[in-house]
DNA sequence: TAAAGGATGTTAAAGTTTGTTAAAACGCTC
DNA sequence: GAGCGTTTTAACAAACTTTAACATCCTTTA
């Protein structure tokens, strides 16, 4: 829940947050914030201080009346000593100052929340391909019928190639991110292992590895 | 524990805390801090960015791997907005710029503690691992229906890959973590503890000690 | 359009890292 | 100093990655 009276800053952060995924519901003074409060469930406040009807301080204690539990950040241009003072002997958890970044105020949501839920999912590690199912973090290959043990090589290349599919993936861009070093052996070195996965692979003809000539290569996968 | 190079500020805040009833130790680089970290038991860690022979950056992300679950605080005077977002994307619970009130620290010290006072320490020393329970204080490693005994050194190469469950846990690491020196022999003396540790669990399919060649070793969990 | 040169495909070998088992060495207690 | 549990060393096996060698494909250009 976000409680902003300023409508640009309001919009404006809200779009954000939910553009990373952060469901987020603004409302714009401390009466309606502390309604919403009750009627709905949220996992984290951010609340201005400077708020027309009721300030950001009288909401947070109330709502610390409800919910003892639930993580509290003051967004706030106040930046006076014992303002930020107050903000924390009322159990918030974090105060941040205007003007703020707002990188840096996800990143500090994000800090609160790892401690109070388990971390957010950080990067894909299955997919399916085609008819195969691939497990990056167990470095399996699957099919309705067998199964491939890889090679963390080849499960970080197949891994790569998934995160672009039906796209190119370049050269130099996987080389850098698997071999560290884009010299001409380890160029060659992939080259091998692209032709250990299109063996893997090649049970499906509906997935392919194709070549993009002095580019890179490409996981087509045609769905039916 | 204290990590902070200035020596008027470092002892400042050490009589503070002490005053404040939490008992604190103060080390004036990140070398030194890194040993004390490996040595002693913290609650929590606040670290100066800017120190000599180990800055809090390169320390914190050491503490991490050794630890992935207490808080870390940065104490800095460096503000730029790509400063701080490291600090968080290593796994920050605040980052606070310099100058600041001493009682504002210790609020915002407070306000991290209140969240995490369940674990009590932070220092994680129990975990599930699919259907094993594993205590590392215990030095026990239990399944429903039985349970072993684990010598000093394999509780702490299976606390180590605890504390990066599903990521790679590098062989030098570990190395100077455990045997303090990361020569040849000791590195074959790991590849044997790794052979028990996989002994010890294999009774579920769910869990996986995976090389990564060339690397360390990985915990894969699979929880469905 | 055919030749040339570079890029990619494929396979196998060589070299390195890791897996596993057992014996030897170590350190502690009695 | 014998006995016992732990850790290290040794020796061999297996797995993984890189290098090498040669074949083929693609693009350019005369």
């Amino acid at each position: 829940m976000l409680a902003e009276d300023d409508e640009n800053l309001g919009s404006l952060l809200q779009e954000y947050l939910q553009a990373k995924n952060y469901e987020t519901d603004w409302v714009n003074n401390g009466e309606k914030a502390f309604r919403h409060f009750e009627q709905f469930h949220y996992d984290l406040c951010l609340l201005d201080v400077m708020m027309p009807v009721k300030d950001g301080f009288a909401l947070a204690s109330e709502i610390r009346i409800l919910n003892s539990e639930i993580p509290i950040i003051f967004l706030t241009a106040k930046s006076m000593k014992e303002d930020v003072l107050e903000g924390f002997s009322l159990g918030a958890d974090d105060y941040i100052t205007k003007p703020f970044s707002m990188e840096e105020l996800l990143f500090r949501i994000e800090a609160i929340l790892r401690r109070t839920k388990g971390a957010r999912g950080g990067d894909k590690n299955q997919w399916s391909i085609g008819e195969f199912a691939f497990d990056a973090q167990k470095q399996l290959l699957t099919r309705p019928g067998s199964q491939q043990k890889l090679t963390t090589k080849e499960s970080e290349l197949l891994k790569l190639l998934c995160n672009n599919m039906n796209q190119v993936l370049e050269r130099n861009f996987a080389l850098k991110a698997i071999w560290i070093d884009d010299n001409y052996f380890n160029a060659r070195s992939m080259d091998v292992y692209i032709t250990k996965l299109r063996k893997y692979l090649k049970g499906d003809p509906n997935v392919q590895i194709i070549n993009v000539h002095g580019k890179g290569y490409k996981l087509v996968v045609d769905e039916t």
